[in-house]
DNA sequence: TTGTTTATTCTTTTT
DNA sequence: GAATAAACAA
């Protein structure tokens, strides 16, 4: 038969152990794949979704595969498509944000929406809360901006209205959240814009209210595969619940051990509970690890068993290693990254490729250092994350302009370009325009475009009329099919913004000019490659791309990247630095087991991403928010036997005097950071013995007891000696900072 | 209205 | 320490 000829052909090319094969070639309705990390889960991804096609004659549109970057997305596309010889365009695989967002521009009409919405990131998100907060006089003290969006954002991940909630609030504050919640959403509505969690949720209401459109998709999609099953949330849960109502062919990979996104929704439940939500599951565990050797493995299994909540399982290799782990201590944050790099720098003396190298760090803070060393060293290095291109002040402002030309309902853009470059829109002349925006019942550029008396506007008039003109002339050229590329080109002329940056002579601006020529590359570059798709594609792609996915394994680079976007990735060489309370786990999760756990878990994330090599690194004192702080080694690291990690100590390694002098000859940074430095370095040198006694005085996460407030647990520690700052949470729920020295806390 | 200085706040991870 | 907001001078 033709069929078995095929399936021989495309399993003969992609090599899969028995359960690998069982789990590909099941076709009995909903699956759940247990998969540890290094045990192939995306290659049995892979080869599922072209066993659909190939053998199932499956249509590539018929299938929605859901992954958890775009990045793995387009890779896993292609493999498919090696791998059946079948193009695979119509596909429908991407993020859930990415898929959410294509079936929403089809549909989006039917929830009252255009197809040319704006998608707003957490900037534009905060932008608009502030001003919701600004008209409920919520006060900031109380309830920052940020929270406020969490908690919107919590209600979102849960698949709640605003209606829904109305007059249920708990008590005053819960009150002011949903009202501020429903007034969010207005405005995003009238600006036609979504936020990342609405692109989910809205689809499942779009889902909910048409019963004709839910049908539709529920009988298109034969198949529903979903990556990183662990990391889904709520409103996830029910797109996917909906979509395979039909046909109920559900297969979902994941592994409970490599959580780490709960803090943004994602609910363990849904892994854990998969059998008893879609009934007759077959459950597959894929347990043989193909990446690591039994040393690393071990270590890793050791620490993961610390966690309470999980699925049982146990990892194991046939490929022997031993001491390739290392725990060491250093003496601080500096000398912790000076011999890492040194560590790095023998390691490719010794042929090593750099690509296989890769240091994993808890926060993007702390990248700065290891950059600094690296570059001292002449290391070529990738970053990723921290602030991403496209967070740059000059690279918002293009896109603020080109989202405008695809959305004129786009007030968040608006608003941020009104004044940029200056045009002597103020305050003032601001506030006019809102106001008649409002009367109106329109958008501000739509009220611009309609005004043809601008006197009202004062001194910002000639402003508002530039404004006006350069979108009438953009509006004509959308007509004419003007690319995007020239578009751009053409605002940054006429609004004269890269002059604005060329008249002032500073290093800062020149990179500004840089990035923005590097926009326009990047989108003619683009533009070639998607002939067919026009700006409000491109904008999209944008706004739900990552920097993890514009990362490319380099071979001439190390990487440096956080735990978190090290997920899916692999190393032969693996670092993990600042393994220390209050960084891992960081100091902000350390009240609760469930949080701990999570933390545990990123930990045991980056182990599994080393094949042969791993060194584990925690310092005695670490300089953060402009304090040197006293450092203990992370409570992950206890409690783990021997003779799984060699340990060496290098907190007696000193920096020499010439060694700093060269560094702050090479040392790119300005004036002011050099006098900050050698304060850090004598400081070290002089308090020794202060230091060595404060150390042993008071340790985060110590226990103690204070008169009035009784037993409490030390959070946070700044500052020495008479200096010496800390935070204690009290077991009567009060938090409060302390100075040491009158404190008298007993221990 | 604009640019500069000072004060203050808040420190995580990311679609 | 950095980034942002508020206050101030030009």
């Amino acid at each position: 038969m033709i069929n078995s000829f095929l399936a021989n052909s495309f399993l003969d090319k992609i090599s899969l152990n028995s359960i690998q094969k069982d789990a590909v070639c099941y076709d009995e309705g909903p699956q759940l794949v247990f998969a540890g990390a290094g045990t192939g889960k995306t290659r049995v991804l892979t080869a599922k979704i072209a066993w659909l096609i190939q053998n199932k004659n499956i249509y590539p549109n018929q299938i929605f595969a859901a992954t958890f970057t775009n990045k793995a997305a387009r890779e896993m596309q292609k493999r498919v498509e090696d791998l059946t010889s079948i193009p695979c365009y119509g596909l429908w695989i991407g993020t859930f944000h990415s898929l959410c967002a294509r079936i929403l521009r089809k549909e989006a009409e039917k929830i009252g929406y255009n197809s040319f919405f704006s998608i707003y990131d957490e900037a534009d998100q905060i932008s608009c809360i502030k001003k919701v907060a600004k008209s409920f006089n919520i006060d900031e003290r109380n309830m920052s901006p940020k929270m406020l969006i969490s908690k919107i954002s919590k209600y979102k991940n849960y698949c709640i209205p605003p209606k829904q909630l109305a007059g249920h609030g708990q008590n005053y504050y819960e009150e002011l959240v949903i009202n501020a919640y429903s007034e969010y959403q207005k405005m995003l509505f009238k600006q036609n814009a979504m936020d990342f969690d609405d692109l989910i949720t809205n689809c499942v209401y779009l889902f909910r209210e048409n019963n004709d459109v839910a049908e539709y998709y529920q009988s298109l999609f034969k198949y529903i595969l979903v990556d990183e099953y662990q990391d889904t949330n709520l409103a996830q849960f029910y797109l996917i619940e909906i979509l395979s109502k039909k046909h109920k062919n559900i297969f979902v990979v994941g592994d409970d051990d490599q959580s780490i996104y709960t803090w943004r929704g994602a609910r363990l439940e849904n892994i854990l509970t998969f059998e008893k939500k879609f009934p007759n599951t077959k459950v597959f565990k894929l347990e043989q690890n193909y990446r690591s050797t039994k040393g690393i493995l071990d270590f890793a299994n050791a620490v993961i068993s610390g966690n309470k909540i999980r699925a049982s399982k146990r990892l194991w290799t046939t490929q022997k290693g031993e001491n390739d782990v290392t725990i060491v201590r250093y003496r601080n944050d500096q000398s912790e990254a000076e011999s890492v790099t040194d560590c790095v720098s023998e390691l490719i003396k010794n042929g090593v490729n750099p690509g296989n190298i890769a240091i994993l760090f808890r926060t993007n803070a702390q990248s700065r250092l290891f950059e600094d060393s690296m570059r001292k060293r002449q290391i070529r290095y990738v970053l990723v994350g921290g602030i991403s291109f496209y967070e740059r002040k000059e690279i918002k402002d293009c896109l603020a302009y080109l989202r405008l030309c695809v959305n004129k309902k786009d007030d968040a853009s608006c608003e941020r370009i009104l004044n940029v470059p200056p045009r002597s829109i103020g305050d003032k002349c601001r506030e006019i325009l809102i106001k008649k925006s409002k009367q109106k019942q329109k958008s501000l550029l739509e009220t611009i475009l309609e005004e043809s008396d601008l006197s009202d506007y004062g001194r910002g008039q000639n402003g508002i009329l530039e404004i006006k003109k350069l979108f009438s002339s953009i509006y004509a050229f959308q007509e004419k099919n003007i690319s995007p590329y020239k578009i751009l080109k053409f605002i940054l002329t006429e609004t004269g913004y890269i002059t604005m940056y060329e008249e002032d002579d500073t290093e800062e601006s020149q990179s500004r000019i840089e990035n923005i020529n590097e926009l326009l590359n990047a989108l003619a570059i683009w533009e070639k490659d998607n002939i067919s798709k026009g700006l409000l594609e491109f904008l999209e792609e944008i706004s739900l791309s990552t920097d993890i996915d514009r990362y490319e394994q380099k071979d001439d680079c190390v990487s440096l990247l956080t735990l978190h976007s090290a997920k899916g990735l692999e190393f032969s060489h693996v670092f993990i630095v600042g393994c220390e309370d209050g960084i891992l786990p960081s100091t902000l999760n350390i009240d609760k087991e469930e949080m701990i756990e999570e933390e545990r878990r990123l930990l045991y994330v980056g182990i599994t991403r080393a094949m042969k090599y791993l060194q584990i690194s925690y310092t005695d004192s670490r300089w953060r928010f402009g304090n040197l702080l006293p450092m203990e080694k992370s409570r992950f690291l206890y409690d783990i036997p021997k003779e799984y990690y060699n340990y060496i100590d290098k907190s007696n390694l000193y920096l020499f005097e010439e060694d700093f002098n060269t560094k702050v000859i090479q040392s790119p940074h300005k004036e002011k950071n050099k006098l900050d430095k050698s304060d850090y370095n004598s400081n070290n040198y002089k308090n020794e013995e202060d230091f060595s006694q404060e150390r042993i005085e008071y340790k985060i996460g110590q226990m103690v007891f204070h008169k009035s407030y009784g037993k409490g647990r030390i959070v946070n520690i700044s500052g020495f000696g008479n200096d010496m700052k800390m935070t204690v949470l009290f077991n009567n729920g009060t938090r409060i900072r302390l100075m040491a020295k009158f404190a008298k806390l007993e221990t």
